[in-house]
DNA sequence: TAGTGGTCTAGACCACCGG
DNA sequence: CGGTGGTCTAGACCACTAT
C-alpha cells in the first residue's frame, strides 16, 4: 500500500469521475462543495477546482456560481477533432503524398460561397481546384476560394506544386472558422478526378475561416470513397 | 482609456493571441518564458501559465519543459464536436420528436460490429433497429448492438417508445468511446426507411463505447440525405 | 443577500529534458 | 546539471445567481 502525500488534480478528477461511473453520484445530483471535497480528500480547493474544470470540459459536470456543480443531466458526447494538413495526414500513415493544381484562377463566388462567408453581393475572389494525392491515387479534390482582399500575397505564391492550405496554415492564422461535414453524391466530375464513379457517396468537409470579421478562405474537401473521419474519447 | 490593475487570465491569453496574430511572433518562433512575460505584462507568472495552456489546449503553441513556448509550426485545425442526444437536436431546432422501433432480439454480432469492439469470436447481442423522426419526417435511422454481458438491465427497459441511447447515457456512463463518421449510399432499405431514393449519399455516425475494457453498445447512426454536422471555433 | 464557483497572487517544489 | 514548464498551497477577493 503506498501512501500519496500530495494528491494531483488528475488523481481528484479520477476520484470524482469513480463516484459517478459507480454511482456515487448519479446525473442530476449535486456533488458536494468544492471546499468539503477538499477537506475530504486533502488537498487544496484550487486543486479541486481544476479537477472540476477538466469534468466540465468534457461535459461530465456542470457547474454554476452559487447553484453548485451537478452530473450533467443530458450528457453530450464532446469529441475533440484534429484537422491535420493533408499532407501531414498521408505522411502520417506512411504514404507518399503528392500535390496537383487542377486549375487556378480568379472569378466571381457563386453563391453558396457567398453564404458561407456571410457576403450579400457577388465579389471575386481567387479560386483554387487541387488534388492531393496519396500513393499515386486520388485522396482529396479541393475546391478553394481565397478572398485577395485579406490575403493579396497569395497572389505572389506558386500554387502550382504546394497547397494553398500550407501556406495559409503557415502564414494566415484565423480567428473564426467554421466547420461542416456532410455526405454528397459523385458527379461525373468529382468521378474523374477521384477515379470513383459517378452516384458514389463521398464525405465532404467545408470549412471557412476569417480574421476578425475579414473572409480568408473557404473551401470544400471531397474526399475519396472510403474516406472515414476518426476520433476517440 | 481605462486602466485595468488586475489582469485576467484571458486578457493575457488574448495579449499573446495577438502577438501570434499580427506576427510579432510567427510560426516556429519560440516565445519568451512564462516569467518573463508576467513580468512584462505585469501579472503572476501562474496567470501567464493558465493563459498558455489554453493556447496550448487550442492546438496554437506548444510547450515543452526546458524546451519553451513556440508557435506551432504545422497547426492543426482543432475543433469540439458536442454530439447531443438526438431528441435535445431535434426539439433544438423547435421541431417535434418521436422515436419508433424498428425491430428488437438477440442476435449473432456481424463481423463488421465485432471489429468496432475488437473481439475476434462471435458473440450474442441485442439488436435494436429504430427511426429518430423529427416533425413527422424520418431523421436518423439507427442500427444498434447492446452487450447484454455488460449492461443486463436492458433487457428489462421498454424500447418500444423511448431510445436506448436515453437510457444508456443516463445510465451507464462510459469511459472509451470510438468516433466514425462517413458516407455510404442508400441501400434499397435505407431508402425505404428514411424515406428517400437508393443512391442517394447518406452521413453516417458511428459511437463504439466501452466501460473498461467492456464493450457497452456500438451503433450506426444512418442520417436523412441533407443532414450536416456543424462546429465553429 | 448570502453562498458558491472563478480567479489572482506569491511562493515553493517537482518533473522533464536540452545542452 | 540547470532551466523551463507543471503543479500544489493558502489566502484573498470577485462575480454570478439561487433563494
Amino acid at each position: 500500500m503506498t501512501l500519496q502525500l500530495r494528491l494531483s488534480w488528475k488523481d481528484v478528477r479520477d476520484t470524482i469521475h469513480a463516484w459517478i461511473l459507480e454511482s456515487t453520484y448519479g446525473p442530476g445530483d449535486k456533488l458536494p462543495r468544492d471546499e468539503d471535497i477538499a477537506e475530504q480528500l486533502g488537498c487544496a480547493r484550487s486543486t479541486v477546482q481544476r479537477a472540476m474544470r477538466n469534468l466540465s470540459d468534457s461535459g461530465i459536470v456542470e457547474r454554476k456560481r452559487k447553484g453548485g456543480t451537478q452530473v450533467r443531466l443530458d450528457p453530450v458526447t464532446r469529441a475533440t477533432l484534429d484537422i491535420p494538413i493533408t499532407r501531414k495526414e498521408v505522411e502520417a500513415k506512411g504514404s507518399a503524398y503528392s500535390y496537383q493544381r487542377i486549375s487556378e484562377g480568379m472569378a466571381d463566388i457563386p453563391l453558396g460561397i457567398a453564404a458561407r462567408f456571410g457576403l450579400g453581393a457577388s465579389v471575386k475572389m481567387l479560386r483554387i481546384e487541387a488534388l492531393h494525392i496519396s500513393d499515386q491515387r486520388p485522396y482529396i479534390y479541393e475546391d478553394r476560394w481565397i478572398n485577395t482582399e485579406t490575403v493579396p500575397e497569395i497572389l505572389s505564391i506558386d500554387l502550382s506544386s504546394e497547397s494553398a492550405n500550407e501556406w495559409l496554415v503557415r502564414n494566415k492564422p484565423f480567428s473564426r472558422c467554421d466547420l461542416r461535414f456532410y455526405a454528397v453524391k459523385a458527379t461525373e466530375y468529382n468521378a474523374k478526378i477521384l477515379a470513383t464513379t459517378p452516384n458514389e457517396a463521398l464525405f465532404v468537409m467545408e470549412r471557412t475561416t476569417w480574421i476578425g470579421t475579414q473572409p480568408i478562405t473557404s473551401v470544400k474537401a471531397v474526399t475519396s470513397p472510403g474516406y472515414q473521419l476518426f476520433t476517440q474519447i
